[in-house]
DNA sequence: GGCGCGACTACATAATGATGTGAGATGAAT
DNA sequence: ATTCATCTCACATCATTATGTAGTCGCGCC
């Protein structure tokens, strides 16, 4: 292994560029082989300047830095490309992942923790922020094949269950209570302890969440 | 929300858990609610102690980490749950993270680090050791199931039926305001064409109809 | 080069939902 | 005989959603 890691930075901001390209250029161990404002060459930058670790903006005009990366890791997979973002949106944190991003970072990260995150990414780690971390790791089980064990019905009652179909066909806490001839609070009260027993906080929830796994009695 | 949290710890080892214990008795902010020695009675711990946050060391006897962790998931999905292990083994980190860990880290975890990561968890990150964060990063690609390109959707633009897709995981406006970095106003907007579109009056009725007829992407 | 459409923002008002607290009545289970 | 879950009802308060009206901006279309 070289003792000199190789960074190519990919921002189309200018003067987030220049400030980049000015912490890796004065940091020990690093060598900045370029900085680029699109990422549209991706495939032939990889092989004309050879880096190490590739920074990539994920909002870029042109070709979007999970196009990039795509790019990047169809002809390079061993480079360690870490996107650089604004925002922590679930879809790019997703779309990014799957394409086969080395790390997650925003972009108001600390120039220390950027130095430091080049460092870990090297060594085989994979920097994130915390949030991003925890989002993928909520990520996961969605991201799985089928549930294969599913059966409880979650420990609803009968009359529970009845309400939760009502829901699940666009009923209002009205029409319930109008439909079954029971008092509106009540209609509440079974909602609250559905609530608690699917673990859920608004009707959407519920009646995802029931539609998903069969907990109406149809 | 509590100015301490309430930390409880599951580990076999005796001695392990005397110096765990003595770390996170004289921590600030930490109150320790338990150490204990299996978790057989996971779900009862729960009830009995109320913990913020629960260390589990995945290798116990009688019952497995793992195992604990899905039944603390069950009853309280809003504890973090922290998994402490001597080596990084894919098959486990796996089942964790499927399990609903919030954070995974390596027994020789300095103690600083330890009670770091305590404070991360609770701030919504999900503390992991670099190596078995890039783990999960590799993992995640293997475990997508591709699906079937389905074509339905009710002249739904591209936009609504991004949004369609986040109520149906139960986003609330404001969420998907958030998520999205837009305006409030323009989710109110784009729910108001959905609903024209698909014909209905409410949030559930159009989670309902977005499930039954396959109307998200995802 | 005006037209329609999609995406975006704003403000206002009324309706509905979420959450807490409390409580009576019933029947099954220990 | 007492506990326990369920079903029922009530009141209160705050948050969120539903709906209408209205306007800007950019883009493809004819």
């Amino acid at each position: 292994m070289p003792t000199v890691t190789r960074v190519l930075i990919y921002e189309d901001n200018a003067d987030l560029r220049t400030s980049l390209s000015q912490l890796l250029s004065g940091a020990p161990g690093l060598e900045l082989v370029g900085a680029i404002g699109n990422c549209m060459q991706a495939q032939a930058d990889m092989e004309r300047l050879r880096p190490d670790v590739v920074l990539m903006d994920i909002d870029m005009p042109g070709c979007t830095g999970i196009e990039g990366l795509r790019r990047i890791k169809a002809v390079a997979p061993d480079i360690n490309v870490v996107m650089l973002t604004v925002f922590e949106e679930n879809d790019r944190v997703f779309d990014a992942i799957c394409a086969g991003a080395d790390g997650y970072l925003l972009k108001k990260t600390s120039p220390v923790r950027l130095l430091d995150a080049i460092g870990e990414v090297r060594a085989g780690g994979a920097p994130m922020t915390p949030a991003i971390a925890r989002q993928v790791l909520r990520l996961f089980p969605k991201a799985l094949p089928r549930r294969p064990a599913e059966e409880s019905h979650a420990n609803l009652s009968a009359r529970e269950q009845e309400i939760l179909g009502l829901l699940v066909e666009g009923y209002s806490y009205k029409m319930i209570a109008a439909d079954r001839s029971i008092s509106i609070d009540t209609v509440r009260s079974h909602i609250k302890k559905i609530y608690e027993k699917l673990h859920v906080r608004s009707m959407t929830e519920a009646v995802s969440k029931a539609l998903r796994e069969g907990l109406t009695k149809s």
